[in-house]
RNA sequence: GCAGGGAUGACGGAGCGGUCAAUCGUACCUGACUGUAAAUCAGGCGGCCUACGGCCUACGGGGGUUCAAAUCCCUCUCCCUGCACCA
């Protein structure tokens, strides 16, 4: 299957400004990752996901990094004025965010590039003389993110982020002229800004430059936007989120988005997917479609090593492997991945629960407790002490509620 | 600058001197039913405790009036709406 004909089928063309036959002759393309992180999450795994099925299919590809566009903060989609960052925190963000996209390209060819390389050393008189002229107000003021903060009930917008969208013009425009980058990816609600290029490469360079926009990603049970809340947020970084949290969200995805996101986030082919989905009607209590999309994601994000590792850890989570019978190397690695903690017998659930980190206070151990949310090895556990029985061969899974996702590793002191 | 209006828990939004740890909705957590799914129903949702009870901290910041304040007064900060100023 051509490129255009898979990214159709997958979803992932919302808006573009050329023929989808124009995609399956490769070129170069560049994405734009903000740095507003020092780590991505699974809303920037989507596009960048994007960018390496294009590189897959021959094209080239450039990642910019936000360097300078992060030092003003994009606009976009914000109901109120950003905060700055100092750009101490901002270098930090970037090497976070470039060692992150290296791993993701792992084997693919591609270019980093960050776009305080040619912002940084711009003047300002030039600036406007050059790209400002190209840019008419009444254009600007009806971009939607300009019309929210500046209408009725808006939270108002400073200058320096209204200035935003064009200095991500210029970048589009730096490498067209420098790289022959020829496409810009992003997600839709960059769309605005990624036209800002566009129309500034045909203004200066009377040539032809595209865009192309992803839909955003949203949970179709809720109905809102996928990863973008602060609590719930999947980092991509190992620190944040473990491996083996990261492979527990995707094996507890919804049946309603399942296939969506086997289509978005993995590099599976059209007739696997089919395949899969195939399956997971037949018998959705096996939850393959789950399985496979679990396995595929975090292979890619953490390495095949460390997806083997997050799926023996799911079989000790749910009982398959015996946690009594782990062995030494799998323990050390255990201890990484979930909350654990040391105790000794007699110690309360109460204060297990709270220790791990599986209730938030004792108040809210205690209303678990009460619940009977709490389980032992895979048995509900309504003793209100762990007592050295309850330990096998000196450690135990705590876990908050039925599913397995929240538990804790316990271990006799 | 002047005049009005406003700031309440994660969010939206009630309350306008005691019965307010604060109605309600959403989000979130747990239980039942299931499949580590959804929907539905039920319970919970500031913190702490030797708990059908008690204590602490809270309604933008500070100060006051009162036996008693989220509720009244003063003041500061920020936001909104008009008008004026400036073009």
């Amino acid at each position: 299957m051509n490129l255009s004909d898979d990214l159709a089928w997958r979803g992932l063309i919302k808006d573009k400004t050329f023929e989808p036959k124009w995609l399956d002759t490769p070129r170069k393309f560049y994405l734009g990752i903000d740095a507003s992180s020092d780590s991505l999450t699974i809303g920037n795994l989507a596009i960048i996901t994007l960018a390496r099925r294009l590189a897959e299919a021959g094209w080239s590809a450039v990642m910019l990094a936000g360097g300078a566009t992060s030092l003003v903060g994009d606009p976009g989609g914000k109901h109120e004025e950003r905060e700055l960052k100092p750009k101490s925190e901002i270098e930090r963000n970037i090497e976070g965010v470039k060692a992150q996209i290296e791993q993701l390209f792992a084997g693919q060819r591609h270019e980093m590039v960050n776009n305080l390389e040619w912002l940084g050393e711009l003047k300002y008189l030039d600036f406007l003389r050059d790209i400002g002229k190209n840019f008419s107000m009444t254009e600007l003021m009806q971009r939607e993110f300009v019309d929210t903060r500046m209408g009725e009930s808006g939270a108002g917008i400073s200058y320096a982020e209204f200035s935003y969208s064009l200095l991500q013009g210029y970048d589009f425009w730096w490498l067209f002229k420098n790289k022959d980058v020829q496409l810009q990816i992003g997600a839709s609600d960059q769309w605005g800004n990624m036209l800002s290029g566009v129309s500034l490469i045909r203004k200066k360079e009377t040539s032809e430059a595209h865009a192309l926009s992803m839909p955003l990603v949203v949970n179709k049970a809720t109905g809102r936007k996928f990863g973008k809340s602060e609590t719930g947020a999947i980092w991509l970084d190992p620190k944040r989120t473990s491996p083996t949290q990261f492979y527990q969200f995707w094996i507890n995805v919804d049946d309603a988005d399942v296939e969506e996101y086997l289509k978005i986030y993995t590099l599976l082919p059209k007739e696997a997917v089919n395949e899969l989905m195939g399956q997971q009607k037949k018998t959705p209590q096996e939850r393959p479609a789950q399985i496979a999309l679990a396995g595929e994601v975090t292979a890619m994000v953490h390495g095949v090593e460390a997806n083997k590792f997050a799926q023996s850890v799911t079989d000790y989570l749910i009982g398959k492997s015996p946690i009594a019978e782990v062995s030494e190397a799998a323990l050390k690695e255990i201890r990484i991945a979930l909350p654990n903690i040391k105790a000794q017998p007699g110690i309360s659930v109460i204060e297990a629960l709270v220790e791990s980190g599986l209730a938030a206070s004792n108040s809210d151990a205690r209303r678990l407790a009460q619940s009977k949310a709490v389980y032992v090895n895979d048995q509900q556990f309504t003793k209100d002490h762990l007592e050295a029985g309850d330990f096998k061969n000196g450690r135990l899974m705590l876990r908050r509620g039925k599913a397995y996702k929240d538990s804790a590793l316990i271990e006799l002191a």
